[in-house]
RNA sequence: GGGCACGUAGCUCAGUCCGGACCAGAGCGUCGGACUUCUAAUCCGACGGUCGUGGGUUCAAAUCCCACCGUGCCCGCCA
C-alpha cells in the first residue's frame, strides 16, 4: 500500500507543479520526522527557489491548494507545514494495508521475468570457514533472499577455486606428508583434518632448504599444467582434496542457513574450452601486449596491467573468472557478486576486460565487504590463526541457551516450555543474533570481532523481533482456543488506539524497507503495551486481532528475508 | 610513495548516494522508574556529541569540494 501511495502522491505532486508551471524534475519526496503524522512529504518549494518569487511557505500553500485528493484512493489529506507539503493517509489506506497484510505472503513483489545469480562466499576451500569470511555467506544470503522477496528468479552460486597455486599446493602436500606426523585436527570433521596438510606444505615451502623446496616446486607446476592440458588423472587428484574440503565447508555453512543452488568449478571452464577462447579473444584486444613472456592487457585508467597469461602458458584466477563471466551473461539477465574488500581491484579489472570484449557491465554488481579481525588482528587459515565460524556459532547457540535457562525460572507464560523448545530456541536466537549482527552493519565497514557485541540478545537485534512475533503467536493461540475468529474484512475505524494506527502505518511501509524490522518490532510492543487484545469488546478485538495476524506475518517476513528463524515461543 | 574504503555519544552503529522540519538519532553501558495483566528477551525517563581536523561552495553542510591527520585493504606471471 505504501509503494501506491507514493505513487499517488507523486502524481499530485507532479500535476500541481505542471499547472503552477513549475519544474517536475525533482519532486523532494521523503518520509517526514517521527512527530509529523504525514506518512510522506515534500521538499519541492526548496528546489523551487530561483522560479518562485514568493517565500516557500506562501508557494508551499499554492501547490497544496493546487492538489485535489478526491481522485485519490489513499490520500486523504494535504497540508502545509512551513516549507514543506505533507501528504495524510486515510483510513483505506490503513484497511487495504490490513488487508494485504493477512497474507503470509505479505511483502514479496511482483514476479520480474528476470534471472539474477548470486554468487557468494566462494572461499577457497583450504580449511574451515572462520569469522573474518563470516560476512560473505550471511551478506550474500540476505541479498539473495530480498532479490528473491522482490521477485527477481534468484541463483546462489559458489565459484569453487579448484585450479590455483593454492590447490596445486595443497593436493602436492596432502599427497606427500604423513597424518602420523600431523598434528590433532581442531574438530572431527574433513576439512579441519585436511587444512593440516595443507599448512605443513606452506610451512615446508618456507623453510625447506633451496634443493627440497625447488623439487616441491616442480610438482606443484607438474599440477598446475596437468589442469591446464585436461588431463583426467590431475584432476581427479586435485577434485579428491577440494571436494573433501568444500564438503566439510558447506556443513558450516549450512548452520547458518547458507545453501546454494551451484558449485561452479573453475576447471570446468578450463575443460571445455572457454578459458582458452577468452585468451584469444584477448590477444587481440587494442590493449593486449606481449611482455617479459607473458600476455597482459593495458587499461586506459587501471595503473596496474592484468596478466592473463603467464610465461608457462597457464592461465590464472582472473582469466578463467573472465570465462566464468562470460557464462554467467549468456545463462542470466543479472549477476551479482559478494566479494572480499581485498578484491577491488581484481574486479575493477575484470569488468573493463568484460566491457572491452564487448559486454554490458551494467548488468554486473558486485558488493564489497571489509574483513572481521581480532583485537589483535587478522584472520588466516594458512596460519591457523582466528575463530573458526563453527566456535562461533556453538558458543553463540551456548550463550542464548544460557539465557534461556535463565529466564525459565521467572517465566510468566505457562506453556510448558520442554527441552526441545529450549533447545530449538537457543538455536534459533544464538543463530539469529549472529546474522543479524552482521546484516545490520554496512558491509563497507571494518569490524574488530568482539564476543560480547556479535551475541546481543536485547533490543535492536534479531531476538528482539523474533520475541515480537512470539507474542504475536501467544495472543493468536490464545485467541483460536477461545473461539475467537480472526475476521476477513475490517473497518479501521474501529482501531481508534494510536497505537493501533501507528503500527498498521509501520506494517504498511514494510515491501519498501524491509531492513526496518526493529523499528517495526517498536511499533509492535508499544501496541502490545496498550491495546489489550482479547479482553477487548468483540468488534475491537475482532479487528485488533487482524492487526495481530498482519503484525506477526511481518515480522515472520523480516526475519525471513534475514535469513533469520522465526520462534513462535521463547 | 600511489589507489580505494572507513572516521558521528564511553562502546556498537543509523543518517552521507539525491544538502533542507536534523541547533544530529538508536541500541549497549550508567542512573531512576513499570510485572495481581495477551510472554519484562518488553516498556518509560535521565545523563551523554568539537558529526576526525582545517578551509571552501551555499539562503542552508554530518551530507558537496579541497587539503591534512588516523585506521584498514590493495598496488604478485597468488587467489
Amino acid at each position: 500500500m505504501f509503494l501506491a501511495l507514493r505513487a499517488e502522491v507523486e502524481d499530485c505532486l507532479r500535476g500541481a507543479l505542471a499547472e503552477s508551471g513549475y519544474p517536475t524534475d525533482d519532486l523532494g519526496i521523503e518520509r517526514p520526522p517521527e512527530d509529523v503524522e504525514a506518512v510522506l512529504a515534500s521538499s519541492v518549494v526548496f528546489r523551487l527557489a530561483g522560479a518562485a518569487e514568493a517565500p516557500p511557505p506562501a508557494v508551499a500553500g499554492e501547490i497544496a491548494d493546487a492538489i485535489s485528493t478526491e481522485a485519490c484512493e489513499y490520500v486523504a489529506a494535504v497540508e502545509t507545514q512551513g516549507p514543506y507539503v505533507n501528504f495524510l493517509a486515510g483510513e483505506r489506506y490503513l484497511g487495504e494495508t490490513l488487508r494485504a497484510a493477512q497474507s503470509e505472503e505479505y511483502g514479496t513483489l511482483d514476479s520480474k521475468d528476470t534471472s539474477v545469480v548470486v554468487e557468494h562466499t566462494s572461499a577457497n576451500p583450504t580449511g574451515p570457514v572462520h569469522v573474518g569470511r563470516a560476512r560473505n555467506p550471511i551478506v550474500g544470503d540476505a541479498v539473495a533472499r530480498v532479490l528473491d522477496w522482490a521477485g527477481y528468479d534468484v541463483e546462489r552460486h559458489y565459484y569453487v577455486n579448484d585450479a590455483g597455486r593454492q590447490i596445486a599446493v595443497f593436493t602436492w602436500a596432502y599427497e606427500t606428508f604423513d597424518e602420523a606426523d600431523l598434528p590433532d585436527p581442531e574438530r572431527d570433521a574433513p576439512e579441519y583434518d585436511m587444512v593440516r596438510y595443507y599448512r605443513r606444505g606452506n610451512e615446508f615451502l618456507e623453510n625447506a632448504d633451496p634443493q627440497e623446496a625447488e623439487a616441491a616446486e616442480d610438482e606443484i607446476e607438474a599440477i598446475l599444467q596437468g589442469l591446464e592440458a585436461g588431463e583426467e588423472a590431475v584432476y581427479e587428484r586435485v577434485s579428491e582434496v577440494v571436494d573433501t574440503v568444500l564438503g566439510g565447508m558447506c556443513d558450516t555453512l549450512e548452520r547458518l542457513p547458507a545453501e546454494f543452488d551451484e558449485f561452479v568449478k573453475e576447471t570446468r571452464f578450463m575443460r571445455d574450452g572457454s578459458t582458452d577462447d577468452v585468451v584469444e579473444r584477448l590477444k587481440t584486444l587494442d590493449g593486449a601486449v606481449y611482455e617479459e613472456g607473458a600476455w597482459q592487457l593495458e587499461f586506459e585508467d587501471i595503473e596496474k596491467n592484468l596478466v592473463f597469461l603467464r610465461a608457462d602458458g597457464t592461465s590464472l584466477y582472473t582469466t578463467r573468472d573472465l570465462a566464468h563471466h562470460e557464462w554467467k551473461f549468456a545463462n542470466f539477465d543479472r549477476a551479482v557478486t559478494v566479494l572480499g574488500e581485498d578484491h577491488k581491484l581484481q574486479a575493477e579489472q575484470l569488468n573493463a576486460t568484460l566491457s572491452m570484449l564487448g559486454h554490458d557491465t551494467e548488468k554486473l554488481e558486485s558488493i564489497h565487504y571489509s574483513w572481521v579481525t581480532l583485537p589483535e588482528g587478522g584472520m588466516s587459515t594458512r596460519e591457523g590463526t582466528g575463530i573458526d565460524l563453527d566456535e562461533l556459532l556453538d558458543e553463540a547457540i551456548a550463550r542464548a541457551r544460557e539465557e534461556v535457562e535463565d529466564r525459565m525460572g521467572e517465566r510468566i507464560r505457562d506453556d510448558d516450555l520442554g527441552e526441545a523448545d529450549i533447545e530449538r530456541i537457543a538455536h534459533q536466537v544464538g543463530v539469529g543474533a549472529v546474522r543479524y549482527d552482521i546484516v545490520a552493519k554496512q558491509p563497507s565497514k571494518g569490524i574488530t570481532f568482539e564476543w560480547e557485541d556479535a551475541l546481543d540478545f536485547e533490543a535492536q537485534s534479531a531476538p528482539y523481533v523474533q520475541y515480537t512475533h512470539a507474542r504475536a503467536c501467544g495472543i493468536l493461540a490464545e485467541a483460536r482456543s477461545a473461539g475467537h475468529e480472526v475476521p476477513d474484512a475490517v473497518d479501521p475505524a474501529v482501531l481508534e488506539a494510536p497505537e493501533a494506527r501507528d503500527l498498521v502505518q509501520t506494517i504498511a511501509t514494510f515491501p519498501a524497507a524491509i531492513e526496518e524490522a526493529a523499528e517495526f518490532a517498536e511499533a509492535f510492543n508499544a501496541f502490545y503495551r496498550e491495546c489489550r487484545v482479547l479482553e477487548a469488546p468483540d468488534e475491537t478485538r475482532a479487528a485488533r486481532l487482524a492487526v495481530v495476524v498482519a503484525a506477526r506475518n511481518t515480522a515472520a517476513n523480516a526475519l525471513g528475508v534475514l535469513g533469520v528463524e522465526a520462534p513462535e515461543s521463547m
